[in-house]
DNA sequence: CATGAAAGGTTCAGGTTGTCAAATATTCAG
DNA sequence: CTGAATATTTGACAACCTGAACCTTTCATG
């Protein structure tokens, strides 16, 4: 049915691995959610909480991380500013930008929702640590690849 | 420091394979969304009708499938419902259930959508057959080890 | 120095996603 | 036939998201 010796089985493996992506992508989301939740953050506001770990950031950066529009931003960090999780403060060298910065306790919800994720625990421990290490490899030269 | 072999750096690795999973799922997730927003349809429109690829499906089943409330498909799928993507049709063996199908235009459109995706192009060319192979089974191992 | 363009945020209107509780219609067990 | 259980819908409400309009601050240029 066919000349050619195996192009349509490498198309269908990457088929594959795009669809086991996707699966995995659910998964992943699902857990994040659910872990969000049980600190009663929505996913959104722990993704912005998550981006302050190293360090304040103007509005401006974070919309673009998240790739989305900076009046989006404006009310997730308003959200997360009332129930005391971050603050907005003017940057001295230009009084344009808002830095937001995470407060004690929004450090910490962050720190405890990294350690809650049990996606790391439950379908990772199928793998045995050179498994990891592999992986961990492929997924860093998939990612350097992407253009961000 | 630590008496320990290597306990530190396994839970470093896990973490790292994490971070990096994170990192892919915001990657494709935003491919995903852009490739969907090119066809005028929402994520969630675009997942419900990726569903209905193999054959109708009941309200209640594609709710369990996106781990949401049946509530919420009821306005996913009017909305694909009145631009002539889906129909909803009686179940003859129990009129309680509503069969959702995917119309000529609606299949189209997944096929369309699912091509575009370059996800499977640019960032997963950096990985030759053996590789992809590799991480085909890898991914495999972590989805079915999951309790879905 | 003044003026106007450009950039960072916010506000507002409008649409989609999501939850929960209540209502409807159908099935099924007793 | 009655009542419990199931599938879906409806309505109220909150969060997310976009696009356009607006305000403030910065900066280049004359």
């Amino acid at each position: 049915m066919s000349n050619e010796p195996v192009p349509v089985s490498a198309d269908d493996l990457t088929r594959e691995v795009v669809d086991l992506m996707a699966g995995l992508v659910a998964l992943f989301h699902r857990e994040y959610e659910e872990a969000a939740a049980a600190r009663s953050l929505t996913g959104a506001q722990a993704k912005v909480l998550a981006l302050l770990r190293r360090g304040p950031m103007p509005m401006r950066h974070i919309a673009q991380t998240m790739s989305c529009e900076p009046s989006n931003i404006t009310g997730i960090v308003d959200r997360l500013e009332t129930r005391g999780f971050v603050t907005r403060e003017a940057d001295p060298q230009d009084r344009r930008v808002k830095l937001v910065a995470a407060t004690e306790a929004g450090q910490a919800a962050t720190e405890e929702l990294r350690k809650t994720l049990n996606f790391a625990r439950e379908p990772l421990a199928a793998l045995d640590e050179a498994e990891r290490t592999t992986l961990r490899d492929l997924l860093q030269r998939i990612l350097t690849g992407a253009n961000l």
